[in-house]
DNA sequence: TGTACATCAGTGAACGCGCGTTCACTGATGTAC
DNA sequence: TGTACATCAGTGAACGCGCGTTCACTGATGTAC
């Protein structure tokens, strides 16, 4: 190994050591994470953080990335080796390896699906590494049958509106599908989210199998079981 | 009036003007509220606000406690009207209005049904107030029907738990449908809290109807078209 | 192989800022006699 | 009606803290000749 690269390895080292100090001070400070404390912990100047971070919303935008795409790999590694023609079991293992993923990560996943951090407005670079999971959803979709029950119509303009969409994430898709699928999409996330909070507390124990409950209903509407 | 009633009714007014500034200066800093600027802002001397509220966790926790009765009445308000026996629309009328509500005060919404905020345990006193709209899901639960289609059965250990909470709720509802009532209040806040955060953005713009679709999907699972 | 120079990670002091909370105080107003 | 006292809202200075970011610097390491 050359020096030059010798030397870029250790600063990309260095570089994933100051994230990970950061990812364990997101518990305490959540979003307003504190360089300073980030550099304390790692035993050096606080200056010396700038060499491998240009701000503190770098470092911010270098997490959110991070999480997004280690949330996609989750999911995307738990739905892959699952037959292709089981649609419903594709789903569940999304929906289990976002939860899971979730409750191991808490404030990851808060980083990234909680509040909006005052002050800090996300670069374009988040957004592709944000659709990950969308994109698995959608393809479960697309592999449904193209005409499916339409027990409930969708007219007007948001039936247009589901058309662009659709023509991208699932096309030949019917719209009431591709808007049950979406619905999917925010349920799965709510659900995950309340858990998360701590509004189930004293309310439901049986937190998995409450979760897997929602999500095959969820699954349902969107024809995801057929 | 007299002079002790007149003096606080003036320490009232007082207090509750701290709250309104206080309830602005949360779209500037979210939950990391500032007593300082709050004080600048009303013209006095930060220390004066320690006449009103013991410490800036006690102002916070007026504005929690504020923000869910606020959402509670509003929802309350919106549901009383509508003909009882039409449980469909009592439903829709609960959830437009929390979605009203949060659009027309998405920086109180979020904190309380946002990301728990760092360093900041609620009291218990916040819990009446939070159960506010569940209660009226929960009514809208209990005057259907006592048995209703058993399309899907819940058995085992989170039927039995379904059970114990459905006791209090709605008593005499089957389990299946209690469980699809409370998936359906997840959705509620899941849908809203993700149109809040901005994920819709790019996405769809019809959103009043899209959420209106979904929510008509949860209460087809929950039996409130029944 | 040896020397002069460039690179660059890391230091430590400093700037200017804001914060929550405490404390001794002023001064107006209301109460008791 | 007039005076002495109590109440209490509000002040302003201070304590002790932490923050993000900048800047001139040291010192080790690698490169060019």
């Amino acid at each position: 190994m050359s020096a030059a690269a010798l030397r870029a390895r250790v600063r990309a080292e260095l570089t994933d050591e100051i994230k990970a100090v950061a990812r364990r001070h997101l518990a305490i400070d959540g979003a307003n994470l504190s360089l300073r404390a980030v550099a304390r912990d790692l035993g050096m100047a606080s200056s010396a953080v700038y060499r491998y971070f240009a701000s503190r919303d770098e470092l911010l935008t270098a997490l959110i990335i991070d999480a997004y795409d280690a949330l996609g790999a989750s999911a995307e590694s738990a739905e892959a080796p699952v037959d292709r023609a089981d649609r419903l079991a594709r789903w569940l293992a999304v929906c289990h390896a976002v939860r899971d993923w979730a409750l191991a990560h808490p404030h990851e996943y808060t980083l990234i699906y909680g509040s909006p951090v005052p002050g800090y407005r996300a670069p374009r670079d988040t957004v592709p590494p944000a659709t990950r999971v969308a994109l698995l959803i959608g393809g479960i979709l697309r592999d449904g049958p193209v005409t499916a029950p339409v027990s409930d119509q969708i007219t007007g303009p948001l039936a247009a509106e589901l058309a662009t969409v659709g023509a991208v994430i699932a096309p030949g898709a019917p719209p009431h599908l591709l808007a049950h699928g979406i619905a999917a999409w925010i349920h799965l996330l709510g659900a995950v989210s309340f858990e998360l909070i701590g509004q189930l507390d004293n309310v439901i124990d049986e937190r998995r199998a409450f979760f897997e409950h929602q999500m095959r209903a969820a699954a349902t509407l969107a024809g995801f079981a057929a």
